[in-house]
DNA sequence: GTCTATAGGGCGATAGAC
DNA sequence: GTCTATCGCCCTATAGAC
């Protein structure tokens, strides 16, 4: 974005071309996604992003696991925080909130999103395993049953999805319903649900 | 695929080219599959797929319909075959297994699954709105409570999750138990599940 | 109804200057 | 460490023959 080019340490700059690369592959995904645009939106020249990273899809594979990777750690935070009760349904909602608080950070959860659904490119379909089953390992240490972990995973595609067609935005009729159904305290347009959490 | 190229009525070949390109936008996604795929998938010329359907948009736009349309239909199959009690736990398992028997036919959740999740391009993040909520509809039409709705939707969204990052084939540790808790008779490898729906 | 040829643009990656 | 220039490929869409 900045209009200046100077000089910077490597890993600064790394850092950054991954934060502009997460908010442009959020938008358009793996293949719909030039690494020209990646570098726009870094404001440095398209053959720094691809001689750095090497290949666009090493690119993508670094926003991919940077993305999951925060997703998780979230999870974590939420987990150590005190210890979970297997029976509690405040507790449920204390993960599920946390979930749901990532909506504001909806780059990262379109990026995880895109990669699940590359997955028949070979390298990001290995990734985006590696990295479900993580995920899954980690919701596990509520102490949940299979059944209940697996319900909240779902609940977590679910809202990758509404996102991702942009249901928070605009949701006509049934659709609306199934948003609520989702997120009881969402409401269309301008409120204290876009408000909080950055959309609309 | 076959090299003949004799004439055909065009509603036919239309069929023939939807056919070759729902295989085709299921593994590559939208912005990942090239009118020259489709065409060879269909064994016709590039620019007679373009000429038929006007632009590659299009042409996604009428597979990914199609695609929903089949899945919503089968739904009706099931609704219609006799009616649904509230609390058959039996009733539940009828309409799952509808879902999880389309997974034989892998593509067409694969493209809804890429529809939804190109909604950044304004024109199929419309019909995946559309598509979603006459979904939800029609699930709504077993009686279900909205929470129980969603959670079936949330299942579906999981499946197709792990359809498109390959699961059902390769699921090393942890990942299998998710896979296994979302399909109980699901066995990794060359198996009963495995032939039955056609994967691995 | 279907093809071949090709225009015209975009994209990923490399070379080399500073 | 970062840029400019550019190569060569691939891709969508059009033109026009049969």
């Amino acid at each position: 974005m900045s209009t200046m080019n100077a000089r910077m340490p490597a890993g600064e700059r790394r850092e950054l071309i991954l934060e502009a690369a997460t908010k442009a592959f959020a938008t358009g995904g793996y293949a719909g996604t030039s690494t020209d645009a990646v570098a726009k939106e870094a404001g440095v020249s398209q053959p720094y992003v691809v001689r750095m990273f090497g290949t666009k899809l090493e690119l993508f594979l670094a926003v991919f696991e940077r993305a999951c990777g925060r997703i998780e750690q979230r999870f974590r935070e939420v987990l150590d925080e005190r210890p979970f009760d297997t029976e509690s349904e405040e507790d449920l909602h204390r993960l599920g909130g946390a979930y749901v608080d990532l909506l504001a950070d909806r780059n990262w959860l379109q990026v995880m999103m895109h990669g699940f659904s590359a997955g028949s490119v070979p390298e990001i379909g290995e990734a985006a395993r590696e990295r479900m089953g993580s995920i899954y390992e980690t919701v596990r240490r509520t102490g949940w049953s299979d059944e209940q972990v697996r319900d909240f995973i779902s609940h977590g595609m679910l809202l990758n999805v509404l996102l991702s067609i942009g249901a928070f935005e605009t949701a006509p009729g049934a659709l609306g319903d199934l948003v609520r159904a989702c997120i009881p305290d969402h409401h269309e347009g301008v409120d204290s649900f876009s408000d909080k959490h950055g959309l609309g």
